[in-house]
DNA sequence: ACGCAGTCTGGCAGTCGCTGCCATCATGTC
DNA sequence: GACATGATGGCAGCGACTGCCAGACTGCGT
């Protein structure tokens, strides 16, 4: 605790720092071309280990779950989610805001073909969805204020429209990057959650 | 194939199929009475299996996985949406009908003690979530076409309104359900499930 | 340069859900 | 009573995941 390693420029201090940031990213590629070539369930973390170079048991200790390879770190969407929103002036209603907070999500991936195998890995693979979904809650749940705030909501805990609001704003972009993948990637998943929403608020 | 078993009415005619339903009852029980004395995660297949006086192995030819010893059969949940949606006459509109779906199936129940006791247990457990999102993903796959045809859909494959109409009813669902048992089940669900779909379609 | 302390690593065994295989036993039929 | 048709239970095994322990390594003070 008495020094930091930078986390944004320059190499990192430690030795052991930068042993660990190879042999994550040493993983990481390892894992993401298994999946794609022979597919997620059919890769077992003992495979990725071995043609990675360490044991299971570290692998194990860098990522706590399987899921957890697939990288871009998930984890952050939820960050940014929150926090974009947060950042809206008051006056912007939820629909508006909740919209900014997707733009932001979607605007992290590094590429559009990142992207697509992204979603069309997680849409195809029945394992993945109940992570994913899983995460998603944990979402919903954190927006919850957030979205209060901007809705009169009724004193109680008997009050379901903001939950109401949050899931479908989540259902739409379900419904909007399936559609995208569904069609290979044509064009903005944006346009097509716009298209959702309006299709459900018409 | 010869000779079928009376499904209704009547005691079953081989004595296989009584002993059959009498097991299977003995293991639902035995297992519903564990989740809720000590919860889901932490009750054991095998716990299950020893206190019902069945193997393991056995126990796993009637239940084909753990999940569906929460009993309810949630097969049949799929089943009732797609049937009663597709009874509703041709002019009643996408939402009439998806709320008469709903309806179905909430009234499936048995008791409003039993509905609330099934729902805490599947928002309280991750584990349990998880199989109930993945059944959800395909209940919206098999609704898709019953909407699309109450919707003048566009052709090719690149219209996500559908998705996104079938997504939503189910998010509010999930917001209603949700809300019902923070309160401890006052009021209904379905009239929760209104005030969703009034919030999200303003 | 050396030793010590704090980490990191790999391997082993074990848990839990779940499946395939096979011997055994009960059931229904001829 | 003999025989085919199942149902059953036990065993081994897989895959994700965890706890534990010994050994190797790094960083730091001397």
């Amino acid at each position: 605790m008495k020094q930091e390693a930078r986390t944004a420029a320059g190499a990192p201090a430690t030795l052991w720092e930068r042993t660990r940031q190879l042999a994550t990213r040493e993983i990481l590629e390892t894992a993401l071309r298994l999946f794609t070539e022979q597919g997620y369930d059919e890769t077992t973390v003992a495979q990725i280990a071995r043609e990675a170079g360490v044991s299971q048991r570290t692998l194990f200790r860098y990522f706590g779950a399987k899921e957890d390879l697939l990288g871009g770190g998930q984890d952050r969407f939820g960050q940014v989610l929150t926090d974009t929103i947060s950042e809206q002036p008051a006056d912007v209603g939820v629909w508006e805001a909740l919209r900014a907070g997707v733009a932001a999500v979607l605007a992290l991936h590094d590429s559009r073909e990142q992207a697509l195998e992204r979603f069309r890995l997680l849409h195809n693979t029945a394992s993945l969805r109940a992570g994913y979904l899983e995460k998603r809650l944990r979402f919903q749940e954190d927006l919850l204020p957030l979205v209060e705030a901007r809705m009169d909501t009724r004193a109680g805990s008997a009050d379901p429209r903001a939950r109401a609001v949050v899931a479908t704003a989540f259902a739409c972009l379900d419904a909007a990057s399936m559609t995208w993948v569904a069609s290979d990637g044509r064009g903005d998943i944006i346009d097509l959650y716009d298209e959702c929403l309006a299709a459900v608020r018409g």
